[in-house]
DNA sequence: GTCTATAAATGGATAGAC
DNA sequence: GTCTATCCATTTATAGAC
């Protein structure tokens, strides 16, 4: 039995957990490695039998919440009509960004000094995005501006709430009216 | 005459134009004061002579910032018509924020830990959010929603040309639809 | 696998000569 | 005003005992 390689992985779990633990608390990169292993409850050493370095910890983090949001986007069903799906996946990606900004960060601004997702976390990132184009283009929207208008504005509500309201649901009431106004922009009534 | 003054507030530009350049070159938290003072071309302890400390650079770039916006909105000359104001302050601000992503991180984005502007930077950067209300309710729009939906589209925009594209023109092609799309939903025709 | 001890580098900041 | 020298804290990371 692999009892061994369980228990490192469970205490790989660990230090990635407060990782985002102390991310939420201080920062992205507000925080030493010795205070991750404090928060883990090991000294600053013990913390490179598990990663190569403090770089391979945000890749770590990096690349599972890609993942989660895979993983997240599998299980969402949504409606069949067009407004419908569009809402329901505003509502999803803004709430999954808003819990977590400082996960927000890491997946989509480039704010940690020197840090290059690994080749693998990419692939992820990427079959996320291809993801995301897929369910969007199911609605039935053809139009190439289409896309990227839909990815800044829900971007820019989600940016909006967490910088001038975190916490709160300012910006959040204004999905509803906001999916109308793109769909009236760019979804042919069928 | 007031010439030592002068030379002290010359090299006190320096020494800002220098942490801008840096802070272009490795990230808005990418440098260190030793780097900064190299850039300028003297020594670290030189540079207390100006500041009181790192973070009083960034509280200068930070008011500087919001100065120089607070500036070129004054002598910016906007057409009579809604759709036309609309679309001049969204291609101003657009390019005003594109043309600097650390400007942008360390104005609207909390991203230096532990910095927080001072009294006197943090009342100019309400000055130039009043003027900006001001200017955008003298369109005419009177919901509550609108301004904050606005904020949010410029905002989105402006996010995912600079992660996604960094000096190209991609979500700035989407400017023109984008206000369009905003008047249909908000301005009433008159 | 975890520890102590420590390396090696870097950070912001200060003292004091010139 | 600028410098050298240095303090002192902190950082990531490694060596080697247990």
């Amino acid at each position: 039995m692999d009892n061994r390689r369980q228990r490192h992985l469970a205490t790989r779990d660990d230090i990635v957990a407060a990782a985002w633990r102390l991310s939420g608390e201080h920062g992205l990169t507000g925080w030493s490695l010795r205070e991750l292993a404090g928060a883990v409850g090991v000294r600053a050493p013990s913390l490179y039998v598990y990663f190569t370095g403090k770089d391979q910890i945000y890749d770590e983090m990096f690349s599972r919440s890609y993942s989660e949001l895979l993983e997240q986007s599998r299980i969402l069903d949504l409606p069949n009509d067009p407004i419908g799906r569009l809402r329901a996946i505003a509502y999803w990606f803004f709430d999954f960004a808003v819990a977590n900004p400082a996960r927000l960060q890491l997946m989509f601004w480039r704010v940690v000094p020197g840090f290059e997702p690994s080749e693998g976390s990419y692939a992820v990132s990427r079959q996320v995005m291809e993801l995301f184009e897929q369910r969007f283009f199911e609605v039935g929207i053809a139009e190439p501006a289409a896309l990227d208008t839909w990815t800044a504005m829900l971007s820019g509500l989600v940016t909006q709430q967490m910088s001038n309201e975190p916490g709160g649901d300012r910006w959040r009431r204004l999905l509803d009216q906001c999916v109308e106004m793109f769909a009236r922009e760019f979804v042919r009534a069928g």
